[in-house]
DNA sequence: CGGGGCGCATGACAGATGTCACGGCGCACC
DNA sequence: GGTGCGCCGTGACATCTGTCATGCGCCCCG
């Protein structure tokens, strides 16, 4: 019997789901959680073979509780689910130990061949993700100027940004600028839209 | 028996909602569909008591099928289930004449319950979303003001915005400085980002 | 040790944007 | 039949952005 963590902040989506695991004969939902930290408490007490979790989620996300989770309790293994498929998200689900990552997108049957494919030491990637992750290549920008660019997502001033990432405002736009030009669009908007949909910021 | 249609474009989300309704005794999913042409379909065929509709979707969102189900089979209820509650959404999903509303955060109980509630001829609205809309007051905005900020969304600069919307260059920019003064922003993208939350746009 | 990339900053300039004032047209409502 | 409001436009101005050139210091790698 293969033991599953279910964490989801949508409470219908984690019912159907916790419902939908249940029924298969090897697979048990022994807990399931809202939200990243109590994702975290769930799987330190009942120290389940899998953990299944949203990449989305108040207080932190599947990856942060990813982490954590290879930290402390390498026996687990994780499952990562999203409804967006970023490729950004896939890498970085990669580098915190992920071993499953699927979208939402796919139907039952593949999430639980997943869980069982992890449990049994294996990973399970989505093909179309994957394919997207490899030809997406790694973000062109620099450290800051991601920073600068998520900072510049909420279409605060320069002024602004410059403040809250404690820099000189002609530094703001250098950095929007050399951004701009390297995500090859128009403008400091059209940046975030792109890093955005490839997972960069 | 209440026959019910399920639409959600996320094939996990809807195998696993379809299992948890199937498992109350008095439901019965009759037919599901991926995006809103083949809900509209499906509904036509099946001539279920219940749709039941994710807001977005692709092709048509959740509203518009619910617009043509009332057109074509006032017979049929709609219940609509969203990801993101924005007041604007609810008043839409109403005057289209949807009869239960609710958000994917609600437990798969409540689901069940609206379901019953407007095959009977009631109607459920989440209390949550119902107060939110009912105190967020409706759009300040004028129509063209709306459709002008929607192209703007984008990041798009004036010049795009004007030639998309067939306007001169600068009456586009007194439409967004009205919107933006009326939403009591600093600027276009954060009037966008308002009036997104709010669901006026 | 000498590049080269990166972080940080300044200054200057063109072009885009936000604001204000103003005017005309059509329509609905009193 | 006026009065208001929404719609559409122009022009001018201040400010913000995007771009470019330039400079300094740091650290890593060959």
């Amino acid at each position: 019997m293969i033991r599953v963590v279910l964490a989801d902040d949508e409470t219908l989506i984690r019912d159907a789901v916790a419902q939908l695991l249940g029924l298969e004969d090897d697979l048990e939902v022994v807990a399931v959680a809202g939200d990243g930290p109590a994702a975290i408490a769930a799987i330190r007490e009942h120290r389940p073979d899998v953990a299944v979790l949203d990449l989305q989620m108040p207080g932190a996300d599947g990856i942060e509780v990813a982490e954590t989770v290879r930290r402390t309790q390498p026996g687990c293994q994780v499952v990562v689910v999203t409804s967006h498929g970023r490729p950004g998200y896939l890498k970085k689900a990669l580098a915190a130990g992920v071993r499953g990552f699927l979208p939402k997108t796919v139907p039952a049957t593949v999430l639980a061949g997943a869980v069982r494919q992890v449990a049994g030491g294996g990973r399970y990637l989505d093909p179309e993700l994957a394919a997207d992750a490899i030809s997406a290549g790694d973000s062109p920008l620099t450290p800051r100027e991601a920073d600068v660019l998520e900072l510049a997502a909420e279409g605060a001033p320069v002024e602004e940004i410059a403040r809250r990432a404690s820099l000189a405002a002609g530094t703001v736009r250098n950095y929007l600028s050399s951004a701009v030009a390297k995500l090859g669009v128009s403008n400091r908007h059209e940046a975030v839209r792109l890093a955005r949909s490839q997972g960069w910021i």
